[in-house]
DNA sequence: CTGAAAGCGCTAACAT
DNA sequence: ATGTTAGCGCTTTCAG
């Protein structure tokens, strides 16, 4: 924060552009030149400083990312696969957690955390669709997740009613008919999970077995410890599932600890299959079928989307003064990002 | 980007000072003013511009924080408590991971990741000694993790040695005597690993068991397929230790895994004792006892640091400019948060 | 209590 | 190919 452009121009002889020039690797500058400016960089030990240029570009060059909670596997991955993709952008990750709480996602998504950003990932669980309608901010904002909201924002999502049936499929290839869907919450805005529940009555409609309410557990969140509840409950109350399809990886861990509490094994006595894909699924006494979402897509994704409204943000501002540029696509694109299947122990086939 | 302060000043007829002083709460603002200028706010979706803030001021309000891997449970948790303390502060954390290689660490202590940060928090795992030495910048730096570099940059850490003993004694408590350490590094500088196999040996020896090196496994990382790995290797070469003590939960996890496919029994034939206290480890089918740090003081204490050091840098300007301060504490300082062992099921008695 | 003006460090026209 | 100059939007003396 000391030694400046100035500093340096002063001390090899030149002007300010001059080191400008160095500094940013101009083509036209002769290699004396260069090289007496360099060494005057060299012996102050000159830093350009980054916010002063950023002030002058309009750009910092950093992008938030907030997602419910870093505790919880899929998003911590999630936010290392982003941090991966911006790398590439020459972006840095800005990174803030929201514990899912609708609040803390309107305070993110109007800027009130980060104000020093050229765009912002947003991975909401609570947020409403009108939450963003009076979002006065100009930072391109990008959503991952189901689209729920008819706003002109990006967002990137799976498709998760295909992705739940194709999980439910699997389970009826291997037999099963009672399948307990556990992670409902009816009460919550939250997307994905009503299309997982969707998918799972879909599939079980189509295949002729029924989806009674009663196979349907629903959670107080997704993590762990919800799962567990959910599964206890139920096999409190009575049901006595043959598979169990989760929300998530998460419910389904603590799903499967309770069905080994109360001596019921899996797969042989219950199968289950998460979402997700977190590295602990594939560690567990038993390791878990899951539906593997395309982690590194979706990051990728998010991050050209953001990249992409940028570049619009300079055309149209070089357009406004060269002439009309006139096609900038609008906002509000879908991009879906693909998923898998993966079969572990916890749906192999009965002894 | 757009509406100024220089516009909201026109809009309400006013000087620019005046709306700077309602946008920062000053004092001595008549209410009638405030009001106005509010109302130019309001109207004109006025945001101020932090980057032209910062430079004027010569602060960001971020912080950056380099863990080797977010995948791993426990920096995502640190992480997530980093910027929790971080808030509280009001400063907002920007995220990098290093993969734990040594160049890339090196390359983040540098700033040549983040240079628009006020801080930085680097958890090494490789970084040696000499690395930190050539550093240029300016930025104050707080190390996670052992002290091993005579530098003058704080650093916080946790007792390795005794939380080793610790957990080796709880063992020694549990009657077993063949306890095996598994995820010994000797190649790597990461002083955990170090410290953490001469807690084992020295608690073994205190108790007169013994420490052969045949009980002590090698890892090439600190991953659950590590622990695995390493478990097997330890099996297949004819040991069979009665108890393992892994450098983390990570590897414990991976260890157990292996453990169940030998039909060896956590804990009756085998007890584990792991490191960490990830979430993960309270629901696998046995739950795993484990040295649980103090996460979030450490995170407290980390960002306190940067705080502090940065209080001292601009008090140390003021100093400068109205008469000497003098006594700013020299940096290099170590803070040691505290842990504690929770016992769970991998360690419960023999039957 | 409010206004005028200087300048944080840099880049981008525009000149030369 | 290099130098000059004008701001980016804000805070901050210093006057009034």
């Amino acid at each position: 924060m000391r030694v400046s452009l100035k500093d340096v121009a002063q001390r090899a002889g030149v002007s300010i552009k001059t080191v400008s020039n160095v500094v940013n690797n101009y083509q036209h500058v002769t290699p004396v030149m260069r090289a007496r400016v360099q060494a005057a960089i060299d012996e102050l030990g000159y830093r350009p400083n980054l916010t002063a240029r950023n002030l002058r570009k309009g750009r910092t060059g950093i992008i938030a990312l907030a997602v419910p909670e870093l505790g919880n596997p899929y998003f911590a991955e999630i936010a290392g696969a982003v941090i991966d993709a911006a790398a590439e952008h020459e972006l840095t990750v800005l990174l803030d957690h929201t514990r899912g709480e609708r609040e803390q996602e309107i305070l993110v998504s109007q800027g009130f955390r980060a104000r020093v950003i050229d765009g912002l990932i947003l991975s909401p669980l609570e947020l409403e669709s009108g939450d963003l309608a009076g979002r006065a901010d100009d930072v391109p904002l990008v959503l991952l997740g189901e689209r729920e909201y008819d706003l002109p924002y990006d967002h990137i999502a799976i498709d998760n009613v295909s992705a739940a049936r194709l999980a439910v499929r699997h389970l009826l290839g291997r037999g099963r008919t009672r399948i307990a869907f556990l992670g409902a919450r009816t009460d919550s805005p939250n997307r994905p999970a009503l299309l997982r529940l969707q998918g799972w009555r879909e599939e079980l409609v189509a295949a002729g077995v029924g989806a009674p309410d009663e196979l349907i557990a629903p959670t107080g969140g997704w993590d762990r410890g919800h799962g567990a509840q959910a599964m206890a409950r139920l096999l409190d109350s009575g049901i006595r599932p043959d598979a169990v399809f989760a929300y998530n990886d998460l419910v389904a861990i603590g799903a499967m600890r309770v069905l080994h509490e109360r001596g019921l094994r899996v797969p042989w006595d219950v199968a289950v299959v998460g979402f997700d894909d977190i590295a602990e699924s594939r560690f567990g006494a038993v390791s878990l079928t899951t539906v593997a979402p395309d982690k590194r897509a979706i990051a990728r994704l998010a991050v050209q989307s953001l990249v992409s409204s940028l570049e619009r943000a300079s055309g149209r501002g070089e357009g406004d003064a060269a002439g009309e540029r006139g096609s900038a696509p609008a906002d509000g694109r879908t991009f879906i990002a693909s998923f898998e299947l993966l079969e572990r122990e916890s749906t192999l086939g009965r002894r």
